[in-house]
DNA sequence: ACAATATCCGAGTAAATTGCTAAGATATGA
DNA sequence: TCATATCTTAGCAATTTACTCGGATATTGT
């Protein structure tokens, strides 16, 4: 039960264009330093976000990345859906429209919806700008924190 | 976000000596002929779920195995971590003790929290029991609906 | 005793997946 | 036109998955 590289990587990166969001594009040069991941490994993944139209690019010379939409339009669904495939357990809830030979007799089915449906509930909850918000607070209480010393 | 066929054949296993519970020790010939699972595969499964105490054998002829606790008091849960590991989305949160290093700036960090443990949440509410009952009524609806034909 | 039937245990292995790297084509700004 | 980007495809080593195989050990019925 454990997600790939690809969600961690990809959602990191969607992160960092939210957090840089309005400052132009973002290459992946850029993002890769700050979120330390590899290059052209993370060229991959963003390709996929760009293809389901999460990320807009432009190209050459002081080119790169921006969101293709609002940060608190883009869950954590959302990317994950795109890294990692459908959401869900095990293989016959892939295929939402068929269903498989043994659906009827099958007890375990409805346990894997569940699982498949809380899942998504709580990375549905999650949007880019719930992110960066907690990300600007904590920096914010380590300030104050600072000021303590 | 896949279970591997360790998990799905487990649990068919575990529901296999739930249903037939009281009948005696089950072989694991007579298991992966009911379920469909190769034999040897299936001995490696259920070894683990021995060594966790869900199920104990007896050796020799006429052996097999039985459930170790009631099946009220087995969930999916118990299985699933047993077969799969312990349940997280990212390597970080299995070693439970030890927060990483980043813990404390790390925002994507509650997300997956919160998906481990609705996951959780999810397999801990079945049991064996609850999956035996629920596959008696289907039956008993199978039989009621064939009386009107 | 002994054959049949089981669990136990460790090693091996083909196929798929993961997590990359490499090479080059294409587009754009200075 | 050069530097800087994105784009695209291919390949590849390491790991994991889903098994198989061989044989030791324990127990029961004859």
């Amino acid at each position: 039960m454990k997600l790939s590289t690809r969600g961690e990587y990809g959602l990191q990166a969607m992160f960092d264009l939210a957090q840089h969001c309005g400052e132009g594009p973002i290459s992946i040069k850029t993002i890769a330093e700050r979120q330390g991941i590899s290059e052209p490994y993370l060229e991959q993944l963003i390709a996929a976000l760009r293809k389901a139209g999460l990320v807009r690019s432009i190209r050459g010379a002081q080119g790169g990345y921006i969101l293709n939409r609002d940060p608190e339009d883009i869950t954590v669904g959302d990317i994950i859906r795109v890294l990692e495939g459908p959401i869900a357990p095990v293989e016959c809830l892939t295929h939402e429209g068929e269903s498989c030979a043994k659906a009827d007799t099958c007890v375990t089915r409805d346990i894997w919806e569940k699982v498949r449906d809380s899942i998504s509930d709580v990375l549905d909850s999650f949007t880019l700008a719930d992110m960066v918000a907690k990300a600007n607070k904590m920096r914010q209480d380590d300030k104050s924190y600072m000021y303590y010393i």
